[in-house]
DNA sequence: TTGACTCATCAAGGAACTTTGATATATTGC
DNA sequence: GCAATATATCAAAGTTCCTTGATGAGTCAA
């Protein structure tokens, strides 16, 4: 088992600010089925352009998003290392199987 | 596959927030192993009283930690039902199968 | 080249979160 | 009861995050 460096928690904290937040949720949600154009993103979300915007850069700089031009259209897709990192970062937060007992008390 | 409701993105975006910063990370990790008292993760943190237990109210107040007092001490654990509450939410953002082809473009 | 379209960026204001130091509360031992 | 210890809470200040409206930049078609 790996051991947890302040930057690994600096990280994780990145990873989680970023998901922290319904509408990036909500976004991250229906890039599960593939990328999305922004344009299907503001009709699905119902959301001002600008906002999207900010959100998808959010996530895009945290490197949870791709994107690509085509033409006048900016696709987004997730990025699943991203989302490997996440896994792991959760994975690490998981109580170990000897924290079921009690190990330490004050004396 | 259950569907997404704005409840459980709502949900989902504070239990990721109260992830979303390196010293509760730290609090999180240090009680993997067991409960802890606040004065051993107060030496193990080496951070002020008082931000430490606003700290620990944050992770208590969203359902992550379970705090019980015992004489003059009081002791934090993990709450193992938010911890698979997480694992669920990030299962939630995986990319499906089917969306590793691109399934829709703007036309 | 002009206009329309798609999206990003910027600035300003407001809201939410964090830190710090001071004070309050609960418990124990004397 | 009193003092000491462990922890919570509060208020004020600082910091970061989010929203909104305005503007800028890239692309296409005529």
């Amino acid at each position: 088992m790996a051991t947890t460096t302040d930057r690994d928690l600096e990280r994780a904290a990145v990873l989680f600010r970023a998901l922290a937040d319904p509408t990036r949720l909500g976004i991250i949600e229906r890039l599960r089925g593939g990328e999305q154009c922004v344009c299907d993103l503001t009709d699905m979300l119902e959301t001002g352009q600008s906002r999207l915007s900010f959100h998808l850069k959010t996530l895009k700089d945290v490197g949870l998003l791709r994107d690509r031009r085509q033409g006048r259209w900016i696709y987004y897709a997730l990025d699943p290392d991203a989302i490997a990192e996440i896994e792991s970062a959760v994975a690490a937060i998981k109580p170990s199987a000897s924290g079921l007992r009690v190990v330490k008390r004050c004396e």
